[in-house]
DNA sequence: GTATAACATTAACCCATGTTTATGCGGGCC
DNA sequence: GGCCCGCATAAACATGGGTTAATGTTATAC
């Protein structure tokens, strides 16, 4: 079945062996996780505030975002979400929605019941620390963008944001040598980043006059990663790519 | 010893209990960890950016926070933590802090050697969920602070932290009917926000005029808790409170 | 080949919040 | 009792980024 299984490299493995090393029997009890796949156009609530979930979303193919909305009707984005995350791990132990999961991109998404994402850490323990240490990367990355949002320039957040995007659609092997997808309106990368729309493009244009970046037809081109890094304040240390604590 | 149990409701115990339910034998468990209990003034960075800790610290009395500064040396509150907390959990699975934990007034402070927590957990693998559980809220805190620093007016922000702290000490015991210590100067309230010490001077001074809060020595009492909820555009979901997922 | 929709781009104007600098004020300390 | 020191308060001024609205551009649809 096509669907119990995506392209060669399961996005998952890729994914999590990006932040830590699994063992062949690890690899294999994920493989064999009981999926059900679902196609979603773009712009498409996955879950939403206050649903109740009895299952975890994993991205196969695409890219979403999780957010919420202001009284005033204003969008804030906290994350986005590539193949072989898991956006919603956390409905595991929160059982209310306190956000929602919007697809940014027509997705392919598989759904993993609750159940067997316990049975599978009573099989393999390790493997939910795994897990754990993801939610805990993800809590990372919510701080540095804080960090920006609340106390760097419009100019360094974005390059910031174009820096970390790059970084993991590297790791999971989504970039080119000096590119990657980059499917995002500005009003999409104003809402993560606290800026409206007019201000992402302006800014984008001061990063393309510098020529640190390119941005054509959804793809970003690095014409000057050391610029773009510096203009970012960028330091991958937060990501914490393979940064394993010992056991 | 009096430094291996701090006075009589041990507030690890009583703020698990605010998340979660605990069993007799895992409250045992937890209040025989092994601690060492060490003073700090205020002030002080307890563990800092760049560390790779063996031990997590277990806030027994007093305030402190989490934070990381811009390259330009501006500073960024992400947590503000109260006795009870585990604020630097994560080091337990991400082996290099990624931001530092300061007091911000006199704290006394427990040290975990990280191989005790993890023999707990082996122990009592349900307590790992509970921390888990835990670092999850924490991230749905983050999410909520990104939400209003990012689209939120200085007013609602300040409001909304106000409600915040309130329910959290209240949680934890350490609130009256109406009112709680609040040990911050307006400039570490600004850093939380990501608002100028000015401003927020300004801000709470509004607050005060509209007779929400009064505020004076380190006593925030609140005098319209509808008024300042629906200022603070504040609904308690995000903080989870004993909304557990059924295992 | 024209209509439509979704975005990107521009420009003009405005305001919430930042910055700077002084002043006030209460508490600890010699 | 006087001197700091750390904070709160205040006023005047500066500015980054928001808002609004018009105009381009591109792609798909009929």
């Amino acid at each position: 079945m096509a669907s119990l299984q995506s392209p060669p490299p399961f996005p998952l493995v890729l994914k999590l062996e990006s932040i830590t090393d699994l063992s062949p029997e690890e690899r294999q009890a994920l493989l064999g996780l009981p999926l059900r796949v679902q196609e979603f156009r773009a712009d498409q609530d996955v879950v939403r505030e206050g649903d109740r979930p009895i299952q975890c979303c994993l991205i196969l193919e695409g890219f979403a975002c999780r957010y919420k909305l202001t009284e005033k009707g204003k969008r804030q984005i906290f994350a986005f979400h590539t193949p072989g995350d898991i956006p919603d791990l956390q409905s595991l132990h929160l059982k209310t929605m306190d956000h929602s999961l919007g697809t940014l991109t027509p997705c392919k998404i598989a759904f993993i019941q609750h159940e067997h994402l316990r049975e599978l850490f009573r099989q393999h323990p390790r493997l939910a620390e795994v897990f754990w240490r993801d939610t805990l990367i993800d809590a990372a990355i919510f701080r540095e963008w804080m960090l920006g949002i609340g106390r760097r320039s419009a100019r360094t957040r974005l390059a910031h944001l174009l820096c970390e995007l790059f970084m993991r659609l590297k790791v999971i092997g989504l970039a080119g040598s000096n590119s990657i997808p980059l499917p995002l309106s500005q009003a999409e990368m104003g809402d993560a980043l606290g800026l409206s729309t007019v201000h992402i493009n302006r800014t984008l244009q001061e990063l393309r006059g510098e020529d640190l970046v390119a941005w054509d037809g959804g793809i970003l081109t690095i014409l000057n990663w050391e610029g773009l890094m510096q203009a970012g304040e960028f330091d991958t240390t937060y990501l914490h790519l393979q940064d394993c604590a010992a056991a």
